[in-house]
RNA sequence: GGGCGGGUAGCUCAGCGGUAGAGCGCUGGCCUUACAAGCCGGAUGUCGCAGGUUCAAGCCCUGUCCCGCCCA
């Protein structure tokens, strides 16, 4: 360790340090977790969300990587044999729209390739720029065990999924039918439920238009709808029951305007509200999900009006090959001309949209596979309520439970080329056989099913496949089920509850001990992030820094970039002030800032300054150790044990109390997912206690100024802060406590990387509350002092005289043993301690500080050095704010049942601190008086100026 | 329509039964050889609104108004 503080450059420059340390934790195998079944360090477990292949990193991803990173390295320092296993998902219709959109630029369409050269296609596509983002991860510092990562299209990844369709399927619990279905003819497959969302307030019209009745020309039923389109699959009209204007009409018949058909009128008191339009409702039994049932009640005819990419397929008659929009239009202009329209108004309503290409999704009548899940899903509510797993936070059990209660059947096939396929092969006649492999003995007339699984048919067995599933691989016997599993909330349905169905049903065994979900990463105002909007960041971009103009042109391509940088800098104030760019802030500050905020928070404001502020604290450890490096020049690092020095001085025993304090409560909040908590305290302590108040009380002490023996025990006390405080705060910014840690003097037990640990324990501390008090009366005497000579404006180089005193002997006792110290920090050359009562001599401003000790009198001399009339000012503020205080006290102890009913300790600290107010008042009011001589004897502070 | 969050200092957020906190911003003073990305001070809040429970309420209960998200 020669002087290392040479090797520091004076400002801290992350891009320089963090670019150094990623290849070496890698070389050192810091990452790697075993299933060696004789290793015998308790596991701990976190399957990685896999990102999609086609994704590049976001704030999101920032969010999760930082968290599951910091549990992550906790963990393995604290011993455990820590797996974080990375993937990546294979997103099939995200997947195949990219390689589509790559052909199209090729001036091809898929079937020009056919669906096995197209699937070529995507993995070769996949090998070349698929999985960016596992990049973009290691910037961040993330460490998973690399060496496992999966892809859900892996062969191994492939069979469990065969394998996990097959057993659904001879339990009974995946089957085909005909159902309606949500389509989306963008993407031309069928969707899950949860893959439509519903986007609320759009705003359409309400069309209505007359079906003339069948057998009574010129007298006509009006309907409303949002769809005039869907009326050419119309095969019933719905009335009320018990709705009088239309009663004669029960029974009656309806001329369809377009198509040869008699559409009979119905009656439905749970479809139709007579109030709503005009009471009379068309129904659509092939193609709106309310009709669909309306449909099963009365027997009607279901007619797919729809071909798969949306146009109008030979039920429309006239209409047939039109689009939705064509079509609409010109069905609305038809009943027009047929003298049928009964006009329109503006109706808002709600638009199912397809969660990938927002494309509008159409209720379609279809064959496909579905899988059973009411059994499951009950017995997933029912690991959770027993405890099995864990939701954290806790409120979201409630979404959860309301989920699976009322959950449907899950439409898992899709119209895809990449994806699983379905091990199904139908026959000639319209049989079906599902099996792992196609039998031997089927023909080639036997044709695998041309559909593939839902994506997230795959991610539901993550925990498991992972791990070698079906085999009963090592692996798999050592991390199932895994300890946590961290997500964002807006996947619970998703994937998290899917997990849990899957892996109770084929492991018997919950897939995780806890769910961990944090909120969503919005803009500095609250809004989601999104292109349109214009206030995406770019995690990098905060690593690496970039300028606005840069940045906007990627957030908004496009778009002129004024306009795009009005958006950017209207969704963060904060960056607005910042200039022109953003700085390199590092992956550690990023890091640090996604920590502090409480990952139960559903919406994460991200504000650029407060990542400012993190850089900063960065420099502060950096500068800090800088200085601690320097005093520990010539240290012998055989000295340190891990253990805490023995320690005698007030201050070493005060910094090694509160280590120990902070260490617990860092490890506290780690526990209960709590990383806010751990990560403030952390930086709390460290800025706060260690350098503020330590290294500067520390100084005179390793310049030898109180003896070699104190100096000694000094330098083996802050190696020994610095040493726990770069562990304490590793997880959360792994690289710089690396670097530092690195030229730090350590205990010989420590191994090549401060990663291995151990995360630091309250033993690492020493337990010892009077040295936390006595601290407090310390500083608090201290600031008071300072706060005098601030609030006069006493030149800074300028020596006070400065007087203690104190009722007890032991408060003396206290303020003596700190007095030289006291002396530095407020420059006074030669303070004093005393009893209280003495004379008070003229031109000294007091300060009562109430401590557990008594009250405190801190007298700052003051003659020549400060006028009356400030003087005078101060005492009327100060007398002001204890008579506010006091009135709050006496209300309290004056309010009726106060003394009956409180607590004998809350009556007590309301005494005390009631004479405590009274007593400093009374000081005040003598200042008063005494001030009247601060302008005599101008320009003189000798003697005579002391109390 | 149902459910879940949130409304605390100018901004971003902690606190959830005993005299209102942090960071940033603002402000006064310091280039004190670790750090000006810093140091020492200071100001700033009828804790959304209205009731209630309690000796005591941002904190618990009821109602209400805004904002956001999820589900139908």
């Amino acid at each position: 360790m020669t002087d290392a503080k040479a090797d520091l450059d004076k400002p801290y420059d992350p891009r320089e340090v963090e670019e150094r340390w990623y290849a070496f934790w890698e070389k050192e195998g810091v990452f790697d977790a075993t299933d060696d079944p004789t290793d015998t360090r308790a596991p701990y477990v976190i399957p990685m969300p896999p990102p999609n292949v086609t994704g590049s990193l976001h704030m999101g991803h920032a969010m999760m990587t930082t968290l599951e990173d910091v549990l992550t390295r906790w963990e393995r320092m604290r011993g455990k044999n820590a797996l974080w296993l990375p993937g990546i998902d294979h997103a099939g219709i995200a997947t195949q729209t990219v390689v589509e959109r790559q052909l199209a630029r090729e001036g091809k369409s898929r079937h020009d390739l056919g669906r096995e050269a197209f699937v070529e296609r995507v993995w070769q596509w996949k090998a070349e720029s698929g999985g960016t983002i596992t990049k973009q991860q290691r910037v961040l510092g993330a460490s998973p065990d690399w060496k496992r990562t999966k892809f859900t299209m892996d062969p191994d990844l492939s069979v469990a999924v065969t394998e996990a369709f097959v057993r659904l399927y001879e339990a009974g619990l995946i089957y085909r039918a005909t159902r309606l279905i949500n389509w989306c003819p963008e993407c031309r497959t069928a969707l899950s439920d949860l893959e439509v969302e519903n986007e609320e307030g759009a705003n359409g019209e309400l069309f209505q238009f007359a079906y003339e009745v069948d057998g009574s020309p010129g007298e006509h039923l009006v309907v409303a709808t949002t769809r005039p389109e869907t009326m050419l699959g119309d095969t019933a009209v719905a009335v009320h029951p018990d709705d009088e204007r239309y009663k004669h009409l029960h029974g009656k018949k309806l001329v369809h305007p377009f198509v040869d058909r008699k559409i009979p009128i119905v009656t439905d008191a749970i479809l139709v509200d007579p109030k709503f339009g005009t009471g009379a409702v068309k129904v659509t039994p092939a193609h709106d999900f309310n009709d669909f049932a309306t449909g099963k009640r009365h027997g009607l005819e279901e007619i797919n009006i729809l071909n798969l990419d949306g146009t109008l397929n030979e039920a429309g008659g006239p209409f047939a090959g039109l689009d939705r929009k064509r079509a609409r239009t010109a069905v609305k202009k038809a009943l027009d001309e047929k003298g049928l329209a009964r006009g329109s108004k503006p109706h808002v309503l709600t638009l199912p949209k397809c969660q990938r290409s927002g494309g509008v999704v159409e209720p379609m009548i279809s064959t496909q596979w579905f899988c059973a899940m009411k059994d499951m899903a009950a017995e997933a509510m029912k690991a959770v309520h027993d405890g099995r797993t864990k939701i954290v936070p806790e409120e979201w059990t409630k979404t959860y439970d309301h989920f699976l209660g009322n959950i449907q059947e899950w439409c898992i096939s899709r119209q895809l080329w990449w994806g699983h396929s379905i091990p199904a092969w139908h026959g000639p006649n319209g049989e079906i056989v599902v099996a792992r492999k196609k039998p031997e003995d089927l023909g080639p007339e036997w044709v695998q099913d041309p559909d593939v699984l839902d994506t997230w048919f795959s991610s539901g067995l993550w925990p498991f496949s992972t791990l070698g599933w079906p085999n009963e691989t090592p692996a798999l016997k050592k991390f199932y089920p895994a300890s946590d599993l961290e997500t964002g909330y807006d996947i619970l349905f998703f994937w998290v509850a899917r997990m849990m169905m899957f892996g109770l049903y084929f492991m018997k065994d919950v897939p995780f001990r806890r769910v961990l979900l944090h909120g969503m990463v919005v803009d500095e105002t609250g809004d989601k992030m999104s292109k349109v909007k214009g206030n995406v960041i770019d995690p990098l971009d905060l690593v690496y820094g970039t300028t606005f103009s840069d940045m906007v042109k990627k957030t908004l391509p496009g778009a002129p970039e004024q306009e795009a940088m009005a958006k950017f800098k209207k969704a963060y104030p904060s960056a607005a002030a910042m200039g022109s760019g953003f700085p390199a802030f590092g992956a550690d500050a990023l890091r640090f800032t996604l920590s502090t905020f409480p990952p139960s928070n559903k919406r994460i404001a991200l504000a650029p300054k407060r990542i400012e502020g993190y850089r900063h604290f960065a420099n502060k450890i950096w500068n800090a150790t800088r200085l601690s490096l320097g005093h520990l020049d010539g240290f012998d690092a055989a000295k340190l044990t891990g253990a805490p020095p023995a320690a005698k001085a007030w201050f070493n025993r005060w910094i090694l109390a509160q280590l120990g304090r902070s260490i617990a409560i860092a490890n506290a909040g780690l526990e209960e997912f709590r990383i806010d908590e751990a990560a403030n305290e952390s930086y709390r302590f460290f800025w706060n206690d260690f350098c503020d108040w330590y290294l500067e009380i520390t100084k005179p002490v390793l310049r030898g100024e109180s003896g070699q023996e104190e100096a000694g025990e000094t330098r083996a006390v802050l190696a020994h802060v610095l040493e726990t405080s770069l562990r304490l705060l590793h997880p959360l910014m792994p690289y710089i406590t690396e670097e530092l840690w690195q030229r730090t003097p350590r205990p010989a037990s420590r191994r090549a990387s401060i990663a291995f640990g151990p995360y630091p324990r309250p033993s690492d501390g020493v337990d010892d509350a009077d040295a936390l008090r006595d601290m407090d009366i310390f500083k608090a005497v201290v600031s008071a002092a300072r706060t005098i000579r601030s609030e006069h404006e006493i030149e800074p180089k300028a020596d006070v005289p400065l007087s203690l005193r104190a009722d007890g002997a032991a408060a003396r006792a206290l303020l003596e043993a700190r007095l030289g110290t006291i002396a530095t920090l407020v420059k006074s050359r030669a303070p004093s301690v005393e009893a209280t009562g003495g004379p008070r001599l003229a031109g000294t401003t007091t300060s009562i500080v109430p401590t557990a000790y008594g009250s405190i009198e801190v007298h700052v001399g003051l003659k020549g050095l400060v006028t009356k009339a400030k003087e005078l000012v101060r005492i009327d503020r100060e007398v002001k704010r204890i008579d506010k205080d006091l009135a709050a006290i006496d209300k309290k102890m004056s309010s009726k049942g106060f003394l009956e009913r409180a607590p004998k300790e809350v009556i007590d600290e309301t005494n005390a601190l009631k004479q405590q107010l009274e007593a400093a008042r009374a000081r005040l009011e003598e200042s008063r008086a005494l001030a009247a001589e601060l302008d005599e004897g101008d320009g003189g502070r000798g003697e005579e100026g002391r109390p």
